[in-house]
DNA sequence: GGTGAAAGGTCATTAAG
DNA sequence: CTTAATGACCTTTCACC
């Protein structure tokens, strides 16, 4: 198993990333494949934990949640273990990562107006686990997300032995 | 149309976030609704754009991207426009937003490697109309995507009259 | 490849606002 | 009276064996 994904491994991920709703047999026309192979490949893909599920995109502004920040959060010494429960308990958290860089965590936050916002950051702000919060707020989406030019870019991933740093703008925060 | 979404939408909605495959006969069954209203409901959640599509949920990390950054972009002087052309010709930059703060643009980035990461910066810093890059890398995910908190919550998005703000550890990047 | 099940569409009836 | 929910019917399509 040398390559992670085949071409035709990514040309399901592909379609599946389009419309998940697609089945073994749509997806076995669309590619001009065998619908037993399609189908021991989506397996394949699901046990090895690449389609992990299948889910609907919801139009946030749609929902009724127009606004969207994402929050830095600065996190109370040897707390960060308690962060997710913290995080998970408030509705409007989305999503919430550790870090490299000043702040500890940066998470993605929906709110239905900025004042619904300002009540998501007091409540990140009164748990004695987050010791500051910095907010930007998004103002539009510039690019949508895609996993396609991943994955039908028709290489694997690449690993370059020669770095061959030449730029010189770009700044890695150290934390 | 007062309320944006009702019970019943939010339980559908929820539902598909788990699981999109689930069709209209397996939520009629799961919410004791018929199935002629679950698939007037759904239309009717698709053509206002809060059921935007369906995707399937990939694990960058077993796909062979085990590395994710977010990077903050200072874009030059009137290239915004230009950024989204920019940003989707980079294989590696999954989404990217438009924010407040001293940063113009936020981007999230994934990659096979460190090295291959650096690629990404180096493509980002190549192109004029982005000034200057700064990056914080993924150490974990702390709390998964999810909009079900949004949607389950049993009432609809809120909106203070009263801000009634007391914290004060929060700020807000004017930029 | 065949078969049972599920998906999607339409419609008349009924209930509720 | 308008809007929504429901059960029923139909045809096509899919998924499993």
């Amino acid at each position: 198993m040398d390559v992670v994904l085949d071409e035709l491994d990514r040309a399901i991920l592909a379609a599946l990333q389009e419309n998940s709703r697609t089945g073994v047999l749509g997806l076995s026309r669309d590619l001009g494949v065998a619908r037993a192979t399609v189908a021991a490949r989506l397996h394949r893909l699901e046990e090895r934990g690449i389609v992990i599920g299948y889910e609907a995109r919801i139009g946030l502004t749609a929902a009724g949640y127009g606004v969207q920040a994402f929050v830095t959060l600065e996190i109370a010494q040897g707390a960060l273990d308690d962060v997710a429960a913290v995080l998970e308990a408030i509705p409007g958290v989305l999503e919430a990562f550790a870090t490299t860089g000043s702040g500890d965590v940066l998470c993605r936050v929906a709110a239905a107006s900025h004042d619904d916002l300002q009540q998501t950051l007091i409540a990140l702000n009164q748990s004695r686990t987050i010791a500051r919060s910095t907010s930007v707020i998004v103002l539009s989406e510039i690019v949508g997300f895609r996993t396609m030019p991943l994955l039908d870019a028709g290489e694997s991933p690449r690993t370059p032995k020669a770095p061959a740093y030449r730029g010189g703008r770009s700044t890695v925060d150290p934390g």
